[in-house]
DNA sequence: AAGAATATTTAGGTTAGTCTAAAAAATGTT
DNA sequence: AACATTTTTTAGACTAACCTAAATATTCTT
């Protein structure tokens, strides 16, 4: 239906709207993608012609709602797949990335409902990220970086904003996973280091780390 | 490391050698993989440079030993996701192929060595055709077709030499599976129909479908 | 509000893979 | 062996997706 590389902007829009709101700029979509903003323009007024974004020149680009559709069929389709590679197949957390690239391109509803079904229909995917369902629903669980936790409050790690491959890496080391609790014991006014506690062990971790990692609120 | 459009046409002639031997022609191929001829020429000439094929201009076409590696790897793919599909999906055998050649070109070794062992090592995909193991080796079985049994002469279907989805739809509806024992009653001189018997029924398959079954014969 | 800096678009070119039409080679027929 | 037919290759064009460099809009600074 549609080429590879137009599913790929889509899903970056779909993205970038969501982390940032309001209209997307070309630039922020050709660093993301990690092309040319040129090619990006290219790019825009073939998905607007196909009615996916509205596009005003300079104005930056949104989806439509059929470029949203599109979106999260692919979003849904990268996350099931992780869900596989993960539990069937044995990946860890970190290594799921690239392969679920690949996949989400493969192009068949039927084979995507049935492994949503194989699954068992996961509703998160190993990074704690949700998985639209067939009709495009998912269920956004209200969460808080631990950054703006408040000292002494707990929460469950139930999703991780940067999914890079060190950063999983990283916590994979420190034995951070999702669904630990963590109780958030000091933050360091200098630098905002955060002290935090799980049921096994302690640790600080830094600012930018703590801005990486989302809770949810526990009692 | 080669694109698909690279890897089909590997695969068809690795096909295309299997089925007549001998050095493979230009429109056998642009037959098969449903382009031009002219088309065909551009990407043996690319192939070529590649070392994948040692083709000489009007002569035809065969694979080098590289090449044949490339197309192994590529089958073994196509055949575990088959196997994948159906075991684990609940597909239907004729359902499987046009999802198996979206699949076939993801890339990744680990992937692959994973969902093989996941799959616990199939050595035959769901018509019967054999899986080479990740070093390119595989088993094949000594098989004859229906049409060459001698009468009175029982075999195991083993695999089918035409996996289209309508062949595959006839057998499914005559009841006739991978795996059955069938026994050969009698065969119609005039037409080459061939009487055939398995444990449950008795039935008249035409000449055409008597050419497409193998059996492996019994005791 | 003008000039500087930045962001975006346009113009024109490249590559992979396809196509049509014409030319050339191989093969078949007598 | 000469002509006709078939097969294959070449020449030249097209599209998708990318690129560089230049032109144009927008935004920032003062």
């Amino acid at each position: 239906m549609y080429s590879q590389a137009e599913e790929n902007y889509i899903k970056c829009i779909y993205a970038l709207e969501m982390e940032h709101g309001e209209e997307v700029s070309t630039n922020l979509i050709a660093s993301k993608i990690k092309t040319k903003a040129s090619s990006v323009t290219d790019m825009l007024k073939k998905l607007s012609a196909k009615d996916l974004v509205i596009y005003k020149k300079y104005q930056g680009v949104r989806l439509t709602e059929h470029g949203r559709e599109v979106a999260l069929r692919v979003v849904r389709k990268h996350r099931l797949w992780e869900c596989f590679l993960v539990q069937k197949l044995d990946f860890k957390w970190d290594e799921v990335h690239e392969i679920a690239e690949q996949l989400e391109h493969i192009e068949s509803d039927l084979l995507i409902d049935k492994l949503d079904a194989f699954l068992r229909f996961p509703k998160t995917d190993p990074h704690g990220d949700p998985i639209p369902d067939k009709h495009g629903r998912m269920i956004i669980s209200e969460t808080v970086r631990v950054l703006d936790m408040r000292i002494g409050s707990s929460g469950i790690l139930t999703g991780v904003r940067d999914s890079s491959g060190p950063f999983l890496k990283y916590l994979n080391k420190k034995n951070l996973a999702l669904g630990d609790k963590i109780k958030v014991i000091d933050i360091e006014p200098y630098d905002q280091s955060v002290h935090i506690e799980t049921r096994t062990h302690r640790l600080v971790i830094s600012n930018n780390v703590a801005e990486n990692l989302y809770l949810r609120n526990v009692k």
